[in-house]
DNA sequence: CTGAAAGCGCTTACAG
DNA sequence: CTGAAAGCGCTTACAG
């Protein structure tokens, strides 16, 4: 920067403003200056301007740490969203994984007081993770991203996942199904908790059989959707639609269906939620609750940075959801 | 720190050696000052140490410019492994896309000239992808993620795709295979030219008939797959059994085969390569070929932090695979 | 419209 | 074993 300043005749507070188009500077400047930065190639190092200037521009993103957080399609739509429109909003992103040892050793509220960054994404967080009100009472810029705390004053973006379930209700009582079976995931996710209450409020209006042993939790996996399948199997042998709360629970389900010998969309119709893209491509192709997750993430990229620039009433959205109708639902059975 | 320093009597200079564990300084003021800091809840700024240090602590990862990278598991597994490693190796890891303005505009050396980061990661980058070459040439450590370059002299780590392949044929063959087809990733990778080499060596050796038609471009994707199935069909309607290069297209192979009305593992086999997690709950579960990436990600940042320390002899690495056997390959069946 | 100077919060030779 | 001082490369009031 010296140099620069040097050859252009000017001081280094100019080539200052100059790189940050400070209106002061005259149009003949800001072009001789800009000439010799090209001509010798300088670039400003960012350290030097964040640390004068108070800003990053790094936001971090929280995954939740599971085994493939970082591999599962769900949370790479979200990110995928988030880093877009950082990028086009001039802010690089870093990831972090809320391990145990990470949040106790409060990591997570470390990252703004090193000022490693200037704002935060929290996905998958929950009830249980206590520390997110971490961020509201340091008054560290923070948004969830696709979940929610009624209770909490905090910034947020979801997907409706109400509206979805309400959807995924619509047609399998159009299609004539009576015994409907939910495997859910975890209920300490809010949303997961919509979710629940939809389908029970749907069947009890339907007046149809619900309560124990026609909810099984399925801790988002496939595994978990598997075994969730056994259960309800066990409990109602005669189940003809099974809503799983996520894809990877539906694809779960409908591989131990078929190991168990049950046809889908023949003897049992599955329904997932997210739309992850695989699942147009899995036999049968899964009917499922389309989530605008990359939009979600960008949006909560532009709510994120708006408060980081200072913007302070709380601010949440919900973006629409719908229903992807494909080939593992069908009307009920003869026997159903 | 000012603070800290008043406050235990001694300068600055002290407590910036107490926080880098200098030996210099005594046991005494050591915990003196330590208990200061603790006290004051005291946080280095990051950004000035690394002002001073020249060192960031961070890492970028260049992922391929897709519009689902973020969501493949794929890049998802290396990337878990990149970020594990980093945590524990104390650094912080930044998200880049490789946009064609990202490398146009050259921003792959801002990165480093900026001093954003110390070192970089590139996934998914292939033959056509020169500005690789543009870290060696200016001197900034970077190392190519599971794939290579065998003329440029670039650091990589990368799984063993010839002994993969290599257990393909294999299984395939001695399943009594005679009629097998592959559909390939991006002819521009070289893991991909592995595969094809391996596979066209192989049907060489057993006599078999290869070459035109019986080897599709699949795009690395589920469509892609989806779509060099047809033409294979086409071309050789007897065929018995499709290798996949990715379990993407493999999956895409599935799904196509089933819908033309034909059975897997049946009347094909099919086989995939990647081991994604997702493959064990399709239907049939799909044979492939377990690739560590985790461990490859894992081993690829161990490596480049060395070389962000000063290492500075050309390093590879080339991890281990095997073949997971699974429900989507059988003995070939009477008309094969 | 532009410059000189202080300051951001650290680290690192250099003295002692 | 410790301190005073220079320096890292920017930005931002404050003068003019």
């Amino acid at each position: 920067m010296r140099e620069v300043a040097q050859q252009a005749s000017v001081s280094v507070a100019t080539v200052s403003m100059v790189l940050n188009d400070n209106p002061r500077i005259s149009k003949a400047t800001q072009i001789k200056v800009r000439r010799i930065i090209d001509k010798l190639g300088y670039r400003p190092n960012r350290l030097a301007q964040s640390l004068s200037s108070q800003y990053t521009r790094v936001l971090a993103v929280l995954l939740p740490p599971l085994r493939h957080a970082f591999s599962d399609p769900y949370f790479g739509e979200l990110l995928s969203g988030i880093c877009d429109r950082a990028d086009r909003l001039g802010h690089k992103v870093m990831l972090e994984s809320a391990k145990p040892d990470f949040l106790r050793e409060r990591k997570h509220m470390e990252l703004f007081e090193r000022r490693f960054v200037d704002g935060m994404f929290c996905l998958g967080v929950n009830d249980r993770h206590h520390f997110v009100k971490d961020f509201a009472a340091a008054g560290f810029p923070m948004v969830c991203v696709n979940n929610y705390f009624p209770d909490l004053k905090l910034d947020y973006v979801v997907a409706d996942y109400r509206s979805g379930a309400e959807q995924v209700m619509n047609v399998l009582l159009q299609l004539g199904h009576k015994k409907i079976a939910l495997i859910n995931g975890a209920p300490e996710a809010q949303t997961a908790r919509d979710v629940f209450e939809v389908f029970s409020a749907r069947m009890l209006d339907a007046g149809l059989e619900t309560g124990q042993g026609w909810t099984a939790d399925g801790r988002f996996t496939e595994e978990g959707g598997a075994a969730a399948t056994d259960e309800i199997i066990q409990r109602h042998p005669d189940v003809t639609a099974i809503f799983a709360g996520n894809d990877k629970m539906a694809l779960g389900a409908m591989h131990r269906l078929v190991e168990l010998g049950r046809s889908v969309p023949g003897d049992v119709s599955v329904v997932g939620f997210d739309d992850i893209q695989q699942m147009a491509f899995v036999n049968p192709s899964l009917t499922t609750v389309h989530l605008p997750l990359y939009e979600v993430g960008a949006r909560a990229c532009e709510l994120l940075v708006q408060r980081v620039r200072g913007k302070t009433e709380k601010i949440s959205e919900r973006l629409a959801t719908h229903l992807v109708l494909r080939d593992s639902t069908s009307i009920v059975s003869g026997r159903g």
